[in-house]
RNA sequence: GGGCGGUUAGCUCAGUUGGUUAGAGCGCUUCGUUGACAUCGAAGAGGUCAGAGGUUCGACUCCUCUAUCGCCCACCA
């Protein structure tokens, strides 16, 4: 066995990782160079995860992708940033912060907005910090210097700064609608986090006055205000305009019947109880012929005082006692016990969720999706990822108006002022003085009630003071305002979507103050990074961000916010099943990291990807891609016990280096083309596979037949170090220092040229 | 009900935008360790590229249909 001095027999990345990513931080080249006028540049913004939890393998996934663009464009001598960031997550955090709360037998009532803002805060700061220490882990050669976090105060200030924008320019407004309202989380969910599922309920066939009809929410009938059919239906016109008598379980009442073209005369007996509260279909209905609303369940999820002897009972137990009812009295004529139908659920915690009637804020999504739909048309905007360009043109034309409002402390606060008259004769009479409050007292008691009401035995400042929630009338006056507006006014509780902020990132992280330059040159982030060139994520975001970034990106700036998105695909796990926690298949990125090292799981994850496509990745996966930093270890340990031995003298015999030349030539050229058109998977595999099975397997040999001279193999091997570097940044810098020590870091170097001259 | 993908070697997947004998990893068979690497090397077995039709001088690649699997969306009480 040949030994060399210096390098062992195996790579052992335990003993290089960390300090090769302290040099390459402290080289300063994670950080743009300063400007000068011409430059190229280079910009990703990073999707920023989710301060609540530790990285998962999809985590790696971007920051591996990302990385080997970002690398791959430094070294191309571009002004290149990859601005790093964390998300705030408002529902997500909360959730994972109050199952916390509850393991300690607390709730977030227990604390009023400032001290549970606070506690998640603190929760929030720690865990990105894991984050952070875990994506440099993987080698994410970031610019640290400008990280941004969603709540951070400069971020704050412009996410109010456009929605007082969108407010000037009529795209926001207040109002009563139908909203996707989770019992459990409390609080309302735009159209994109409901979740459809299938399944089985009894569908009940009640009589209804002179009808029979069919629902599987008798519950429900409380609020029934109308009785609808199809306007075209024979068998009912003679009823359409009339009032009918029902006999129900409160008593007799009496409905007018109305027609509808909503109604499927096909379904069940073509005649439907319509309950524009707690329904979305017959609410429009309700809209189209001024039906009026009554709320027969609570934002608690339980029936309100309106149903008489349910009140008090969950949704469920209010069900299971009506059909009891309905049966006791004969008015329940039969049941399909086998009817599937599809039920909205929370995306979070799996709850039905309830449609109730509250007054949101809603974003007029209509010219902004028309925005989205001319960049792309334009070519501005080009997708990478198996048809999901499609599937965003598809959504952004089928758009509904976006639900910004969330009942949530965990956000920033929608800045929206109500005036409370604190005048005592006009206390009852103001609309506003109707607003509900509800609000811990001086001895942390809640209180809730009108506030004009309240007034009388409060103070001002003490409802302020212990503020925990507001909820105003649709009609109530509200003055929208960046700050307190005057003495008596009031905030709204509700805070933004979380992807309210994110839509805004890639403006909002390069407009924020803490990223002007350090030179003295006055061109700010904003001026010289956006649009940004590639916005790199996974396709299951698509709807929620990718979109909306698009949407709120040139309606702020008249620009689209990237040139170039790449979608890539889930991670799976050997057998190409989702990784769940439930199953128990999720692989932890970082044991795999301290196993086999940061390159060979980055290889792992990209190695004959295609965007958008999901992937699987095992542990045989990564154990394969842990040779292949072997093997350049040890190509590299080849040149190294040659130079020892011979001395660098060996010549060429047989004028076959030419030959070799040309085609490492050609392989340059190809990963370069691959990495230009973000054919990264592809791009990974032409660089293993040709320097493993050509680079090692002939031209090594070669040379020690004497085919190929030493200097022509120490400038090859240069050029494969410059190739691999971006893919398995590492082993390649290690393995640089062994050979080229009085070189600058290998991440410093310059791309390979084209063309290289025998 | 609408839309989007996949179907290529035993398994997991590529296939550089139609061009000579279709590739990789893992697995399998046989052989090989004094001189980079056994986390290795050499040789090899294994594919009618889901099926049918079409366009073309030429199709894994483009078009149509079928089968099948998967994903997303959807107001059917």
């Amino acid at each position: 066995m040949v030994k060399s001095k210096g390098m062992e027999k195996r790579y052992e990345h335990q003993r290089y990782e960390e300090k090769i990513y302290r040099n390459w931080k402290k080289s300063g080249r994670f950080t743009p160079p300063p400007y000068h006028p011409g430059e190229k540049t280079f910009t990703i913004i990073m999707p920023p995860p989710n301060a609540n939890n530790p990285l998962h393998v999809g985590h790696a996934c971007f920051v591996t992708i990302e990385d080997i663009l970002i690398r791959y464009h430094r070294m191309l001598q571009e002004a290149t940033l990859w601005l790093p960031g964390t998300d705030h997550a408002g529902i997500e955090t909360q959730y994972v912060f109050e199952q916390k709360l509850k393991a300690k037998g607390k709730s977030r009532f227990d604390f009023d907005r400032q001290a549970l803002y606070q506690m998640i805060w603190d929760y929030v700061k720690e865990n990105s910090q894991t984050a952070i220490m875990q994506m440099k882990r993987l080698g994410a050669s970031a610019d640290w210097s400008r990280l941004r976090f969603t709540l951070e105060p400069d971020i704050v200030k412009d996410v109010v700064e456009t929605f007082i924008k969108m407010q000037t320019d009529g795209l926001i407004y207040r109002d009563l609608r139908l909203v996707n309202y989770c019992p459990r989380c409390g609080t309302s969910y735009s159209e994109l986090e409901v979740v459809h599922q299938e399944q089985n309920d009894p569908l009940y066939f009640i009589k209804y006055g002179p009808f029979e009809l069919a629902t599987v929410r008798p519950e429900t009938k409380f609020g029934d205000t109308a009785v609808a059919v199809h306007p075209k239906d024979q068998r009912y016109s003679q009823w359409v305009g009339k009032e009918i008598e029902v006999v129900g379980l409160l008593g007799k009442f009496n409905l007018t019947v109305i027609a509808d073209e909503l109604v499927d005369p096909e379904f069940g007996t073509g005649v439907v109880k319509v309950t524009p509260a707690h329904d979305p279909n017959d609410f429009e209905i309700g809209q189209r012929h001024g039906l009026e609303l009554k709320q027969i369940i609570g934002f608690d999820g339980k029936l309100t005082d309106l149903t008489g002897p349910y009140q008090g009972l969950t949704v469920k137990a209010a069900r299971e006692k009506v059909v009891d009812d309905l049966k006791a009295r004969g008015l329940m004529t039969q049941v399909d016990e086998n009817y599937r139908h599809t039920v909205a659920k929370c995306y979070r915690c799996g709850t039905i969720l309830e449609p109730l009637p509250r007054p949101q804020f809603f974003i007029k999504v209509k010219s902004l999706t028309q925005l989205a739909l001319k960049a792309l048309a334009k070519g501005e905007t080009q997708i990478y990822g198996a048809g999901h360009d499609k599937i965003l043109i598809h959504w952004l034309k089928n758009l509904k108006d976006w639900n910004i409002s969330r009942q949530i402390v965990w956000g920033i606060r929608i800045p929206v002022w109500y005036r409370i008259d604190t005048s005592h004769k006009t206390q009852a009479t103001s609309i506003n003085n109707q607003i509900i409050v509800g609000f811990l007292d001086k001895e942390k008691k809640l209180v809730k009630g009108e506030i004009g009401k309240l007034l009388e035995s409060y103070s001002f400042e003490e409802i302020e003071t212990g503020l925990q929630m507001l909820m105003a009338p649709p009609e109530a006056e509200y003055k929208v305002a960046r700050a307190k507006p005057g003495a008596n006014y009031l905030q709204e509780t509700d805070t933004f979507d979380t992807w309210f902020s994110s839509s805004q990132w890639p403006v909002v992280t390069l407009q924020a103050p803490g990223n002007k330059q350090q030179d003295k040159s006055k061109v700010t982030d904003f001026e010289r990074f956006y649009p940004t060139s590639v916005m790199e994520t996974a396709y299951d975001i698509l709807p929620f961000w990718v979109m909306r970034m698009m949407m709120m990106g040139c309606y702020l700036t008249g620009k689209t916010p990237f040139t170039k998105v790449y979608f890539h695909g889930l991670v799976r796990d050997e057998q190409g099943h989702k990784m769940s926690k439930s199953r128990g298949n999720v692989v932890n990125p970082l044991l795999l990291v301290e196993t086999y090292g940061a390159d060979a799981l980055r290889m792992a994850l990209v190695m004959s990807t295609t965007a958008g496509h999901d992937s699987n990745v095992g542990e045989t996966k990564v154990k394969g891609m842990r040779n292949f930093s072997n093997k350049i270890w040890n190509g590299a340990r080849f040149i190294k016990i040659n130079r020892e031995e011979t001395g660098n003298k060996k010549q060429e015999t047989s004028l076959k280096t030419k030959k070799y030349i040309k085609h490492l030539n050609q392989v340059v050229k190809l990963v370069t083309k691959q990495l230009n058109e973000l054919k990264i998977g592809l791009a990974a595999e032409t660089v293993h596979n040709q320097f493993w099975h050509w680079w090692c397997d002939e031209v090594l040999e070669a040379n020690k037949r004497l085919e190929v001279s030493d200097a022509w193999l120490e400038e090859g091997m240069k050029t494969w170090l410059k190739l691999l570097q971006p893919f398995v940044p590492f082993v390649t810098e290690a393995v640089w220092q062994e050979l080229y020590p009085q070189e600058e870091l290998l991440m410093g170097q310059v791309w390979p040229a084209m063309e290289k001259k025998v």
